[in-house]
DNA sequence: GCACACCTCGGAAACGTTTCCCAGCATCCC
DNA sequence: GGGATGCTGGGAAACGTTTCCGAGGTGTGC
């Protein structure tokens, strides 16, 4: 840790012979001058310079980060988002930030009003729930954000979603016609986004099928493996006629199946399971299990090309995207 | 996108009617003149300031952010660190920028040459490989650095360790006891550092259970599934006597389930299958698969600690924490 | 040969903070 | 009551860049 004294600036003008205007011109592509170029650059090897990104920042107004916030980055949706988003921006330039929010509301704003100290150029939100001082704070950011979730259409923000409602009723769908016909769900809890659409998906796909919706064949969980498994055994005991079982998510899903293996019951022979995300977890589980696929990756990739192209100062309306889900079907609904 | 003029330090001065370094002053506590505070403040409130985060950084010298690099955060094991780095570095208001390297060495030896930027005040680096340029690049860092992964004795920075040769010992041992005879290494390439450590693991293993090693049992797949799968099933066909599968991780782990169900072996009944890194594949696997916990979580805390202390100015000589691996048996071993 | 345009480069002003230094004032003690 | 002491708050410098502006030099056209 000894501090040595990094070059500036003023160093490689002096080593140089040149002014630091000249410096910073040289480096930065503004001169035609090959004899300046070559004499800066000889000098910035010699006393091993390299610009500070904080000063640069400070006079270009631009930091050359960018923030994505989320629940929890556990999660394997987001996961998956991460891997695209980080690459993406990179390829640029930028850097990414990374703000697990431990799905506290509280944080989330507290992010949203951090854009203010202008550390970060830009935003991708993930917010779980969105509440009316979201929507407040989303109305005039200090940076362009783009959310990725559902939002108020009023709401000046690019935004890019998943229709987990059509995802959730693609699958019931699905599993009627493989010949389910008391199909139960187990929803994460229905004050979050996904929670409520996955809902709302689940009945329509009931509908669609003609089939009688029944609210004591579903369950909420807390989008967690435990607790998809608790409530599959609590379904399935109260109600043994249950033939197939929609996990809002994969690690649902996965509880259900172990809770239905400690039953006995076969997957698919006496039920049927899917989940949705579309994981890992779920190719490799076994039997492989059939999910919906929210594009989770893709979300990632285009709010990261929609964030930068508002670095790029496109100032166009707001963009709002959806990206349709598909099913894989595996050997758990066939 | 409208550029409203963000106030400045300037403005809460004007409006309350003192100096700009009375608004300094009473920002971070240093006056002890309670109208001063209230009155700035209240000018505070009035224009809406928010300090920027960059000037201060110019001045202060330090960025309140903490790179940490890995490999891919996709692997189970990074992201377990993630969790853990980025609400201990939060809790005392660091933020976290994340760098996917991608294996590719280029690119981590990118981020520590980027570190001297000064866009970070500290670095946790894992790198797969170390190689000589890294060990160069690690003597003189610009900022405290903290490596988690097997690094030469001699680099001075801080190094954070598992001990992944003991846990695939533990492993071996434990399937020993457990009765297997025949124990098949599926490993990961055994030019990362920790391919060659639990490559070591087992053989030290085996010899400490008076088994002979046989090198025919060995496969090297590359850390997934498929090449867990593929490599088990080769294995298995090749020499149907092997009763026991150690996977180098989760993932390769679960191939090799996979592979096994597939030649219609039983598990554990007929082969014993053990993983390392304890995922939560591991625990949601079925049936559930034994692991070896290498303490990702703990190293990601223990690193971000260290790198705290090194944050703080502790100018101690470089510390060495060894992280103890555990092994977590479930029904694939029985 | 001179006026003019153009280009190159240096000086200096910003960017928005923190902090050093010092003047002014109140307090205290002898 | 006067000088030393301590505290408070203002002015200004500094952090390390980019960029505006203008001076000087060079080339061009008449």
């Amino acid at each position: 840790m000894t501090q040595r004294h990094r070059p500036t600036i003023h160093e490689v003008a002096k080593v140089a012979g040149v002014s630091i205007s000249s410096v910073s011109r040289a480096l930065n592509g503004n001169t035609s001058n090959a004899d300046m170029v070559a004499r800066v650059n000889a000098a910035v090897q010699e006393v091993g310079y390299v610009p500070s990104m904080v000063a640069q920042s400070l006079k270009t107004r631009h930091t050359g980060q960018v923030a994505f916030a989320m629940e929890d980055i556990g999660n394997a949706a987001y996961l998956e988002m991460v891997r695209r988003i980080q690459p993406t921006l990179r390829e640029v330039g930028y850097r990414l930030l990374l703000h697990s929010t431990g799905a506290d509301a509280e944080d989330e704003l507290g992010v949203l009003a951090s854009l203010s100290q202008n550390y970060v150029d830009g935003l991708i939100l993930c917010p779980l729930r969105v509440t009316g001082r979201h929507v407040e704070a989303l109305r005039h950011p200090a940076v362009p954000v783009v959310v990725i979730g559902l939002l108020p259409d009023d709401v000046p923000v690019d935004n890019v979603r998943a229709d987990s409602r059509v995802g959730a009723r693609m699958a019931v769908e699905h599993l009627h016609e493989a010949g389910a016909r008391r199909i139960a769900f187990i929803d994460g809890p229905l004050d979050t986004v996904p929670g409520r659409a996955r809902h709302d998906g689940y009945r329509m796909g009931l509908e669609a099928c003609g089939l009688k919706p029944d609210d004591h064949l579903i369950r909420f969980a807390d989008f967690q493996f435990e607790g998809g498994r608790h409530s599959a055994r609590d379904l399935l005991t109260q109600h043994p006629d249950v033939d197939a079982v929609l996990g809002a998510n994969d690690l649902i899903a996965m509880g259900a199946m172990h809770a239905l293996r400690e039953l006995g019951r076969h997957v698919p022979g006496d039920v049927r399971v899917v989940g949705m995300d579309d994981t890992p977890l779920a190719a490799t589980s076994f039997p492989p299990m059939s999910s919906v696929s929210l594009g989770s990756a893709d979300r990632g990739r285009i709010a990261a090309e929609l964030l930068l192209r508002r670095l790029d100062g496109d100032g166009s309306p707001p963009e709002r995207v959806t990206v349709p889900p598909s099913l894989t079907i595996r050997e758990s609904s066939r």
